[in-house]
Formats: structure tokens, C-alpha cells, sequence
DNA sequence: CTGAAAGCGCTAACAA
DNA sequence: TTGTTAGCGCTTTCAG
């Protein structure tokens, strides 16, 4: 029931070759003259064979294995795991090779066994991504091996890194509320994420913020207020609660994510503020929340996508140079962002 | 500086043994008798050198590899993927295995190439899942390696499965409901998902469905309608509002999943209709959802990590019936069950 | 133009 | 108890 697997020396045997020849036509080589007409012979017996070769053979003989590793803390484990994976499986696909996932959950003990078991497997290559977007040291036993970083970032720039453009997103999702026509009561919820666990912000946030001042100082408009908090959906209930409180009544409102303007909205709606006609709400990365929220949420999406895509693609396409690679993050216009309707007159935006 | 790997050789010459010798006390085989003393030597030159074997030569030697593909049809991209990785891993990783992951896209070329691909690199099994819970075939390519289907079932059984126990989490969804006291007024939205495209329903609505109805039928209690629909949040809202548009009030929902019973909470607040007070809420899958809305959703949890760590378990026990192995579905209680109360009386439940 | 032969690093008969 | 040797399936040098 289990048959052998058809081998080289199976195909050459039936064409009449040796397994030299047999081995330069099936590897499409052109430096060594091969009649057309062995060549034939050879490609019609593997082709009635159905021969395949064998890559574990081939890896030993030639140490490349047409696979490659994804190592992250715990990407697998959260939203952005998906798309993350399935743009690293398509480039991975499209040059033909094969990807290992691994998890360290941030453990250094964890993650020096995966790499080595990696190693162990002679993988091509390692994608090193982390969840969030921060600084991380490429682990010392992935010293020889080419790595891409993937969503981080090491001071010594030894490899190549692909990070979201967090700062043109942060200039676009102003630019949104801009062009919506708002000069005054604009506040942003979750700042750069000064927390107690993280008192200097995280890069997302840094970078975020660093965008949207940008675009706010070059209209010359001011931000009438910047809450610093975590970027959970009770943190952007609070803030807004507190605004509300404090008789501060916001026109716009730009969140650090979408899970923060989820809790913004509901404050607005204990309010009975209407999110566009009453508050302009723009938020960030763009996740499933977005879309159904009422009214959906107009955000400007990470490229979960175009990261994994892109890290696999410069690892596989072999350029040395540690460059780092932006990724666009496009702004998804949706209904929450709109010029705020003088009472009375609210308009009703079609969803 | 890419310094050679240390060979088995290395570490016989530097033991001063045979690389059998070392072989076998390397690969910590009892069944050839060493000394004591040549063992001893055998594991402090590999210390030393600090070797580690190279699987590829091992696997074409022996052709395992210790190596697993996950392989689903875009798994990797929903939000059933992060967790049902993070189980796949760590049953790997606890078996010293490493997971390959690969995406069908639903495509039968593709999938056959993913799986050539992987029987290419001589993987010891496969782990073979789908997005929604269904009837598949297992493909032919398949017919000689061990594999475990995931989340999906096969009608000639050939290999084990893993499936989430739905019957259970609809009874014990229902239970929820009566255990707060309701006897009427109980409505099903979502149902077996009968919709155009799915006029049969799923697996997963029907057996929830059939749980539900047989815990209602052992209490005596009647189900006061099912809407059959498609599972989102706009069709949770619609079914809702149409029920209130008829004039029946609900006094609890089984929602078939988190996203209609946002939709639900949507309908319910536009009527100005309070949960668990006036509504009674449950809801299937524990999605994040469920901790964001307000209040919190009693929700019956998709067993996500138990099927992706069972599904590569089973697939290394290497027990060989093509048993089918129900992961259990724990109820999450939160907030939005309760007996309705008396209005005027509403009491405030903690979240 | 083609083939013989060595060897990648490991395991496992078989012999000593 | 240990060593010699063949060979897994492939690539590649070198000699014809």
C-alpha cells in the first residue's frame, strides 16, 4: 500500500541515462550540453513516472531546503496573526517554499530551543516578528543565518526590517479630520500609550502621534487635548466619559485604535451624541471591529498583509543591506468621519 | 564566521570512539551495550562541542523528519487561527516536532501542490483543518501519510478527527437560559444557518440546535421562534428588530454566535430594551467580542487551543482508529443572563 | 555530450 | 563491547 517513492535513479534507469544526466535536465542547467533529445527522454520519464524529488536528499546534499521560519513572540496567538501569516504563505508560496511557525511567548529559553531546532532542519531563513511594533536584539543563535525583522527593530540595524508606516498614518488619519473641515475641539484618545508598564509610549503610539502633529501644526491647528492611556475599549470609555464630565463637549476625536474608539462610542452613545453628526471619530488599525460597529468606523489599517508578504519576500530575495521597509497603511473612509452638523440639521450619512 | 557544524564524526574522533559508538549513545539506544566509560566520553565531547544532530541527514536516513503540516483551507486568516496555532505548537513543540503551515485557500491545484510539497520534504503527518466545521474528503495525495482532520469530519471515517462538542455547548447554552428562570419567551436567533447558500444549515447550528432543543424538550420548555439566518452582526439586528416590529418582546435570546448577538445588543438598545434586565442574552464562540460589549456576553467558547493542541497529539500518539475526539465547549458566564426582572425593579448586576 | 564516483551526515546490519 | 561499511537520494567534479 505505502509504494516507494519514485527516485532519480528510477527515472534515469527508464529514460536510458545516467543519473548525471537525468539530475542536469530535471534541474533545468544549461551549462552542461545535453542532447535534446536525452533530454526528452528524461522529461517524459519523470513526467510518466511522476517523479518528485526528493528535497530532504537534495537539502543535505546542498544545505538548501526551500523552507523558511517564522519566529515570533505571540503573533500567532493575536488578530494581527492572520494576515500576517498569510502574506509571509503567499510569498513563501510564490518562490516555492515552505514556512515553519514557531511561538517563543517571549521566553529566551523557548526561544533559543525553536531556533535550534530550526537550524537542526537547515531552514533558508528566519522571519523574527514580534506583536507589537518595538525594539527587540536578534538573538545571538541566529547569528550566521539571514533574518528579516518583522514589525521590530534592532539599534545595531543588523538586518533587514519591515515595520507599518505609523507615521503617514498618523498624518493621514489627521488629514481626515482636516478635511472634514475641523479646526477646534479635536482630542486624541490613548496617545502614545504612556502607561504605568510603559512610561515612554510604545513606537506605534510614538510614531502615531508624531504623524498627526505633523499634519495639525502644518494646517496650524491646535489639538485641544491629548489623553495618555492604554488602548483598551474601557480606557477610551473613561477618557471620553471624563471629557464629557469635565463639560468638554469634543467635535472630533482621533483613537489609537479601534478597541479605544469602540469604548469612545460608547460613552458618546450614554451621552446621546451621534458619532458622525455630533463627534468626528477616526481611529486606527483597522480590525474586524471597524466594520461593525454602527456607524462604521472610519480607520486607517495596519497592513498585516503587506508585512508578512513584504518580510518573506526580502528574505528570500537575498539583498544584504539592513533597509528598513515602511508599509503603507491605508486610510479605510467608512461613516464615522464627517463635519460636525450645526444641530437640528443632521444630515443622514449613508453606511 | 559561518562556522561549520560540528558533525557526529567530530564528536567520535574527539571521544575516541566510532561514530556508531557515538550514534548510539547519542541517540540513547540500550540495546547495543557500551561502556560505561565510552558513553560517558561520547556525551562530554558532544557537551564540548556543543552538537547538535542535523535532522535533514537523520531524516534521509531514516526518513523522519519530526515534522508536522497544519494545513487548512484559511485558517490562518480567521480569527479561529491564532489559538488553534498556539495548540498546534505546543503539542508539537512538547513532542520535539516543528509545525508547517500552509493555506489552501479553499483550492483543490493549490492544495495539492501544498501537500506534494510537504511529502517532498518527507513530513511525518498532517494536520488537516477547515475554517468552519464541515464534511470534507480527505485529498489522495494524502492516501499514504497519517492525518487528523480538524474541525472537520470525513463520511468514511479514515482518519481521527477532532471536532468542538456543539451538542453540549447547546445544552448547556439553554441550561444557562432556564437555570435564570425564563419559561417563555425564548427565542433562537441565527438558528442552523439555512440561508441560500447554506440551505441544509451547518454542522455547527445544527448540532448546537439540536442541543439547545433537547435540553428545552427535558425541561418542558417551548423555544418561542428560530430565525434562521446568516450569522452576522446586520442579520442579528435585523432578526431583532423585526421580532420587536411584530410586537414581541423576547425575554431572552440564544444568540448562535457573538456577532448576532452584537447585532441583537444593537436592536435591543435602539428599543431601548435593557440586557440582562429586560433581555437575557447567550451567545456562542467567546470571541473577543464577547469581553468588549457592554454588558459582557454570557457566550459558550469555541475550544480553539484544545483542538489545535488534541488534533497534533492524536497525530503523535500514532494510535491509528479513526476515532473522533469532541473537545469540550466551557461556558463563559458573564453578564448578559439573568432572570428578566419586574421593570421598575431592575437590579444592577456587576460586570 | 555523457557517465562514474564521491560525498552531504547520519543509522544500522554485520563482522570482529 | 566496538568498528567497518553500506547506503538513504541527490548534486557535482572530473574523466572520458
Amino acid at each position: 500500500m505505502t509504494r516507494r517513492r519514485v527516485t532519480m535513479s528510477d527515472v534515469a534507469r527508464r529514460a536510458g541515462v545516467s543519473t548525471t544526466t537525468a539530475s542536469f535536465v530535471l534541474a533545468g542547467r544549461q551549462d552542461m550540453r545535453i542532447s535534446a533529445e536525452a533530454e526528452e527522454r528524461v522529461r517524459l520519464a519523470a513526467g510518466e513516472l511522476g517523479y518528485r524529488p526528493n528535497l530532504t536528499a537534495r537539502g543535505l546534499r546542498t544545505s538548501v531546503t526551500r523552507t523558511v521560519a517564522l519566529i515570533s513572540d505571540t503573533i500567532a496567538t493575536t488578530q494581527f496573526a492572520g494576515e500576517v501569516i498569510h502574506g509571509a504563505l503567499d510569498a513563501a508560496g510564490a518562490a516555492d517554499h515552505v514556512l515553519f511557525i514557531a511561538e517563543t511567548e517571549g521566553d529566551p529559553g523557548i526561544e533559543i530551543q525553536l531556533v535550534e531546532g530550526m537550524l537542526d532542519r537547515q531552514v533558508d531563513g528566519f522571519v523574527y516578528a514580534t506583536m507589537y511594533s518595538r525594539k527587540v536584539r536578534i538573538p545571538e543563535a541566529l547569528r550566521d543565518s539571514r533574518v528579516v525583522l518583522l514589525n521590530c527593530y534592532e539599534d545595531e540595524a543588523r538586518a533587514p526590517c519591515v515595520l507599518p508606516d505609523e507615521f503617514n498614518a498618523g498624518r493621514d488619519a489627521a488629514a481626515v479630520v482636516l478635511a472634514a473641515g475641523h479646526t477646534a475641539g479635536i482630542h486624541v484618545i490613548g496617545g502614545r500609550h504612556m502607561t504605568a508598564e510603559t512610561p515612554d509610549g510604545v513606537w506605534a503610539g510614538l510614531e502615531r502621534m508624531r504623524g498627526v502633529e505633523e499634519a495639525m501644526a502644518r494646517a496650524g491647528v491646535r489639538l485641544d487635548g491629548v489623553a495618555e492611556c492604554d488602548w483598551q475599549p474601557e480606557d477610551g470609555h473613561r477618557e471620553v466619559r471624563r471629557l464629557l464630565a469635565a463639560g468638554t463637549v469634543p467635535r472630533a476625536l482621533i483613537c489609537l485604535n479601534d478597541r479605544v474608539a469602540l469604548g469612545a462610542y460608547q460613552a458618546l452613545q450614554e451621552a446621546e451624541l451621534r458619532v458622525p453628526d455630533d463627534v468626528c471619530v477616526v481611529s486606527f488599525d483597522d480590525s474586524d471591529l471597524a466594520t461593525w460597529l454602527r456607524p462604521r468606523l472610519t480607520s486607517v489599517a495596519l497592513p498585516h498583509y503587506g508585512l508578512g508578504r513584504t518580510a518573506v519576500e526580502v528574505l528570500l530575495d537575498g539583498a544584504a543591506d539592513p533597509a528598513v521597509h515602511r508599509i503603507a497603511m491605508p486610510v479605510r473612509l467608512r461613516a464615522s468621519h464627517a463635519a460636525v452638523v450645526p444641530s437640528g440639521e443632521a444630515a443622514h450619512k449613508a453606511v
